[in-house]
DNA sequence: CCTTAATATGAAAATAAATTGCAACTTATA
DNA sequence: TATAAGTTGCAATTTATTTTCATATTAAGG
């Protein structure tokens, strides 16, 4: 019987010792239908009026708490703020170091076996930097 | 004639048009002899003691200014620290999720020709999350 | 070597992101 | 449905980084 991916999120939340509450589902679901990899506060703007009952510290708390129970990763970035993406599965991004932009590649970087020489690895993620296309048009 | 690492840092400030500085000398120095990808606050508590000229905003503006330069590299992180490296030539990177810390590797990423289609990159990195040896001891 | 224009500096204040304390409210198990 | 554990929003706080501004330093020309 093939889950969907909001009973897949309930599961996971509860096998985590956490409550299914309004604010994490609102969060997980705008998260997991977004390509771009958004930050706390562009999450909390995209779900303030949709939704009731969230605050920007609630979206805070709740990515930390989904970040625990491994339905979401933090995508490292080179500006401050930290970045999210609900595709968990090993794969590859692009970053513009000049606006920033993070994009989903399809290149699957080697596994934690094939680099395992290096230490106990969980995850690798192949970074490429560049400047956007968006980006070398305003130059 | 094989040039030193530091005449090489002087030539590469004059033609980005900065001044040679004491500060900046120092920054550099320090960041060229680390392995451990400091960030500002670790190279001025580094520096503070030993350059009577120097401070913690100097040495924001100095990593700016070097990284301008192309003497350094930001290194993305998933903390909120931003930290440098002064090894720019292609290679990759070992993170500890639990300490943050970042080891280089010597596996060297795909170059920018080789992931060309993905758009005008740069430079590109493999990050790979893990424990260290350290962080594992200690749970 | 002295002048000077451009640039760099330090201290303090300002910003911005993320976190925390706390009292009130939900959730889910008994 | 009671209730204990966990969650929430607000406001205040912390932490990293940037900016402002007055002073000082650099390097190129005379």
């Amino acid at each position: 019987m093939l889950k969907t991916k909001l009973e897949e999120f309930k599961e996971k939340i509860k096998s985590s010792g956490l409550k299914i509450t309004p604010q994490r589902v609102a969060v997980y679901k705008e998260i997991a239908q977004s390509s771009d990899h958004p930050c706390a506060e562009e999450l909390y703007e995209r779900l303030k009026d949709k939704i009731e009952g969230i605050s920007l510290t609630t979206v805070y708390r709740t990515l930390a708490s989904l970040e625990k129970a491994g339905l979401v990763k933090r995508v490292p970035t080179l500006k401050d703020k930290i970045r999210y993406d609900a595709k968990v599965e090993p794969h590859s991004h692009f970053v513009c170091v000049n606006c920033g932009k993070i994009v989903d590649l399809d290149y699957v970087p080697p596994t934690p076996e094939e680099v395992k020489e290096l230490g106990d690895s969980l995850t690798c993620t192949l970074m490429c930097y560049g400047i956007c296309k968006e980006c070398q048009v305003d130059e």
